[in-house]
DNA sequence: TGTACATCAGTGAACGCGCGTTCACTGATGTAC
DNA sequence: TGTACATCAGTGAACGCGCGTTCACTGATGTAC
């Protein structure tokens, strides 16, 4: 029954995928590894020849998540300069598209606080894919001082985080709208504005 | 071992009461109902003398736990007019103590996506306490338009509840107070400018 | 290059445990007359 | 007001179930000579 290592790493790949979206879907806590096993096309047996706990398998997901959205962005936000980039990938993050589809989307959105809850080496991940969401309007901030702009892509990744778990969150698919709507242009005005 | 009507629907508050600190604490599907009975100094068997199943006192403690923590902020916001009073209540909401305290604060901010997930009287109580929140910060906005001051109290909405979720993700101090005075700065300048 | 042996990816049964929920029971409280 | 009976809050054992994790086993892959 042994499989070659590549495809063993490929196995662990799968798994990694199929964790990724049963955990953005359904929660951490709420998914078994049986099922995520089911996903991946395998027995529940053969998770701990990949992984040595769930722990690690959420620290895993955790990184590979948070690089697949900030990657995205960051592909997007490239394709303009300064502020027409910058507002192109905030109206991606706050898109309906990515709001009904929590199960290919941005973990620290769909998990949140059970990312707080995780372990250190979890929340170092979620705290590190933060940071790159923070880089990338950093990196698109126009006439601003360095810190200056600094605060503001942070209290611009903190919005739009916020508003996607509440636009997920209401039931009224009218205020749903509105709130990504409004808080993309509170988080793109706040880069126009130089102070 | 009857107990008095008046002494029964105490044991009813204090089970919510238990559950809505060990929930906001650890998490709604991570607390079993034996943990939080015995927490509310009762055995597991009596719960369901209170409530039809664990989805309920969910719903129940989600409608608890906004209230409390709007008419907290309503109240430090009425304290002074306007922007002042906009500003204290913001201050509040995300101070170092709420992020310090999770089992005692907003449950939206603690349990996001997991309320999101939860059934429609959850999802419903959830989303009532948003707009609640968003009522505070729209009595206080000044020189707006009603419906302009809704969408920046939405916006602002969201952003106080991402920061809040954020700040108690990082593990590095600094980041996380940082988070936090960014995000209210954003919230407070949203309602200065008029457009 | 071919052969012998070690490695190890994946299977499927089993481990102990805690989950949400049910139930028979107890005895104080509430109700009817 | 006092008595007889029904109600029901709370107890603690038990239900079936799925959890994360371990283990003996299989047999193809990798390694050593």
């Amino acid at each position: 029954m042994r499989k070659s290592r590549e495809e063993a790493a490929r196995t662990r790949e799968r798994i990694i995928a199929a964790a990724a979206e049963e955990f953005r879907e359904h929660g951490v806590v709420a998914t078994g590894l049986a099922d995520l096993m089911k996903a991946a096309g395998l027995t529940h047996g053969g998770f701990y020849k990949h992984f040595a706990s769930k722990d690690e398998l959420v620290k895993e997901v955790t990184a590979a998540t948070v690089d697949q959205t900030t990657s995205l962005i960051r592909q997007v936000a490239e394709k303009r300069p300064g502020l027409k980039g910058l507002a192109d990938a905030v109206a991606i993050y706050l898109s309906p598209e990515h709001r009904d589809n929590p199960g290919q989307g941005c973990a620290l959105a769909a998990l949140g606080p059970e990312l707080g809850r995780g372990d250190a080496r979890t929340r170092a991940e979620a705290a590190d894919g933060f940071l790159k969401l923070v880089d990338v309007l950093v990196e698109h901030a126009e006439g601003m001082r360095p810190d200056q702009a600094r605060k503001r892509a942070i209290a611009a990744a903190a919005t739009m985080i916020g508003a996607m778990t509440m636009a997920r969150m209401v039931q009224d698919p009218d205020l749903s709208d509105t709130i990504l709507k409004s808080s993309a242009d509170l988080v793109v005005r706040s880069f126009e504005r130089s102070r």
